[in-house]
RNA sequence: GGACAGGUGGGUGAGUGGUUAAAGCCAACAGACUGUAAAUCUGUCACUCCUUGCGAGUUACGAAGGUUCGAAUCCUUCCCUGUCCA
């Protein structure tokens, strides 16, 4: 049965920690969640994530496996997690994003989204209703309803429609979801949208609350848009979200705001961050960022980040990362995914325990005074 | 000894009289990246100066001379490299 069970509570922030329960096992949030688009988290092996890094739950995208490899043939080799061997939890992507993401190449009616493949230019169309159908044949334990994710900056009058039509989408979907799919063991958020506008924030909330989801997500950030204002809109919606369900915050953030979103009431994050920029040579650490491939690391025999304990920092230097993101060697993408990820997660679970132990507010204040 | 071909900025390689401080690529050095059209993209890449401007000056296409208003580009000599013939 999907559910999930509240733990702690920190009564200066308000930030939660608690398990989300899936049929692909437990989840304990606060949580990052690692970005698998096609069916896998580039770079690096399912294995390893269940490994050292031990994440309990991953993203995949509705819009890109729907276009290849195609979502009946996943369903019939057994569905997602069967597919990519991934036992542990999927949370799956609506394509809303990639309503964003390929301007140019939809357009958006009241029915859903019209779509060319980037891939070969075919013309398909996206609804509430068949984004559905296609997580459901996927077998996601998170499906994602389809919203409208606006670039930023909207006005008032274009977000308001927007955020209006994401709301009627939402509805629709839900509709679908509760007729077919809501079989208890997988669940199905709802995107509050609204663009940088805090009534219309408001508005979406309190009109997606009616369907009484599984759980929430506040989406349309990282669009452009100044951190501050991010973290505001989140100020601004996640209090009047159920208190008893999730709430996911799509497609956040640096590690530093990682914190600032979870003091906020967020459970759920994910970001490719982490992953796209360590194959772009931009490493996390405690102490700040690595841009592997500065001269500075060229005979460097210490490891990414002192004390870390990722595969690639218990074994290799800074130098021999620098040498093989140089060369262009693909090993460099795994170990740079490997440590960024460990980083993110780490950051999570350090968090997590905070809360458990009631010093959140401590680890909060310390973050901030150290942050760079 | 002879016949061809050729010597261009860190490398490679365009350019055969002016719009060329010299394309492109590589290397080097920086930067960006936030529900992944990303193992991607962007910038800098001779030196000096300043009023940092589609600024000024200097040096530069093997070497030295020459022709020309003007030469990486044409001519002469020399040096060097490659291939082939003796």
């Amino acid at each position: 049965m999907f559910g999930f069970e509240l733990q702690a509570v920190c009564p200066e922030t308000g930030a939660r920690a608690g398990i989300l329960h899936t049929a692909h096992g437990d989840v304990e949030t606060p949580v990052f969640m690692p970005v698998g688009t096609q069916a896998a988290v580039k770079g690096v092996l399912a294995r390893d994530l269940m490994g050292d890094l031990n994440a309990k739950i991953i993203l995949g995208n509705t819009y890109h496996l729907f276009l290849r490899p195609g979502h009946e043939a996943i369903r019939k080799l057994g569905g997602l997690h069967r597919f990519m061997a991934w036992p542990r939890a999927i949370l799956t992507d609506s394509g809303g994003f990639q309503v964003f993401s390929l301007d140019g190449l939809r357009k958006v009616t009241e029915a859903g989204v019209l779509f060319r493949s980037h891939l070969n230019g075919d013309e398909h169309m996206f609804t509430p209703e068949s984004t559905i159908d296609v997580q459901l044949a996927l077998g996601s334990d998170i499906m994602m309803v389809l919203d409208e994710c606006l670039a930023y900056p909207a006005s008032h009058g274009a977000s308001r429609a927007s955020m209006e039509r994401t709301v009627r989408w939402a509805q629709s979907a839900y509709e679908h979801y509760r007729e077919g799919g809501a079989d208890g063991e997988r669940a199905c958020f709802p995107i509050v949208q609204g663009s940088m506008f805090g009534d219309l924030r408001r508005r979406c909330a309190e009109q997606l609350l009616e369907l009484n989801a599984d759980g929430y997500a506040i989406g349309g950030l990282s669009v452009g848009e100044p951190r501050a204002l991010s973290l505001e809109m989140t100020e601004i919606t996640a209090p009047l979200l159920p208190a008893e369900k999730p709430r996911y915050v799509m497609g956040v953030g640096m590690p530093e705001e990682l914190p600032e979103y979870v003091a906020r009431g967020i459970d759920m994050m994910d970001c490719v961050l982490p992953s796209r920029n360590a194959r772009n040579g931009y490493l996390f650490t405690k102490d700040g960022r690595v841009v592997i491939k500065q001269a500075q690391y060229k005979e460097d025999p210490a490891p990414v980040e002192e004390g870390c304990k990722c595969y690639t920092c218990r074994n290799f230097s800074r130098a021999y990362l620098r040498h093989l993101f140089l060369a262009g060697e693909m090993t460099f993408s795994t170990l740079a995914t490997l440590h960024n990820l460990q980083r993110y997660l780490d950051i999570m679970r350090d968090i997590r325990q905070a809360i458990l132990l009631g010093k959140f507010p401590e680890y909060l204040s310390t973050r901030r005074r150290s942050t760079p």
